[in-house]
DNA sequence: TTTTATTTGGAACGTTCGTTCTAAAATAAA
DNA sequence: TTTATTTTAGAACGAACGTTCCAAATAAAA
């Protein structure tokens, strides 16, 4: 019979994927790894085959919460204006509060390994549609609902929204101040008036 | 009397602001820029330092050239609503053109380096604002000259832009539709109508 | 042409990389 | 307790890393 596992295998691969965000994939070596992780080399390579293998998991796994958790917000917000408030609010706090600088891992990957695998493109280029379309049925949710204009584009909004979500993710990494992000917000939120 | 070079330092620091450009700082390697360079690797150090002071160099030439690019771009646009749009226009040219997806070497360096060296660090925070300064001056040239609603906060409307400017640096390394982009830009442009 | 400085190819430095392996220690199942 | 499997620490692998050095070749200045 095979003898039941002595570590758990998602809090370390939770770990995996802190320190991947953290610091990326080329900066993040096995070495660093081992160190964080608290389980054996051999136990690592055993377990999740090699740094790729590893980098994949983790990265899959912060996909997932993201997917999970935007859906949960736009789900259980009031309103589609209040959505996207609320998506940016909470951005714009993560930013203020990771002392880590961490921003956004799949933001993070994209400009670092992008081009190259062909298996993390294609991942990569998944996730966007996914991400866009979330983004462009919510809005065209407003619409539907009558809490926005049916003049409105849906597609041009979500799309836009969903580039300066990224955009905010980038600029979070150089500076903090709340302030400037609260008016940015203000601005982008705008285009959901009239 | 100190021997004229053989080799053009400006068009040797080009191609390694490509490299580095195309590839990151940890995917560069020296041997990489050996390579490339078309120069030797004794030449390399005598020339320009190490590796970090290489890229430090080929960075800042980017930034140069952006910065300039951009006051260029503004000045001669016939308004500022042209302005943007041009700017946007033109970066979804390059998106759709560069074949080598290398994307923005800022937006690059910004995720891949920070949080880490001071220096870098300092001149991102330096870089950002004085482009978002750029982007906030433009829109207020816009309500000064009448041609923007009086209504409007040129620094809520900049930043947005800047950071939807990021934002589409960042896509643009995933996909390449051109429709796509077209319509984010059109809804973004939107804040400054009325 | 001679002189002087640069550029060259290539070896070599010590480190670190990702990965594999081994033998001992530890732990869950029988 | 015995058995079977996992986990461990750590050595070892070849390859690649950034960097330095040197003698030979080259090219601008005198």
């Amino acid at each position: 019979m095979p003898r039941t596992k002595t570590f758990c295998e998602e809090e370390v691969l939770n770990k995996a994927m802190e320190l991947f965000w953290e610091k990326g994939f080329h900066a993040t070596s096995m070495q660093d790894l081992v160190d964080r992780l608290g389980i054996n080399r051999a136990s690592l390579y055993d377990t999740y085959g090699g740094k790729d293998a590893l980098f994949e998991k983790a990265f899959a796994r912060y996909r997932k919460n993201g997917h999970h958790w935007l859906q949960q917000l736009f789900e259980s917000a009031p309103n589609v204006r209040a959505g996207f408030g609320l998506l940016f609010e909470q951005a714009i706090n993560e930013t203020a509060s990771d002392v880590k600088r961490k921003g956004c891992f799949v933001v993070n990957t994209t400009t670092e390994l992008l081009p190259g695998s062909a298996l993390i493109q294609d991942t990569l280029v998944k996730h966007q549609k996914v991400m866009e379309q979330l983004f462009v049925d919510y809005v065209q949710l407003g619409i539907d609902q009558g809490e926005l204009s049916e003049l409105k584009n849906a597609q041009e909004i979500g799309l836009m929204l969903y580039a300066f979500y990224n955009g905010l993710r980038v600029l979070g990494k150089v500076d903090t101040n709340q302030d400037k992000y609260q008016k940015m917000v203000k601005s982008a939120l705008s285009v959901l008036d009239g």
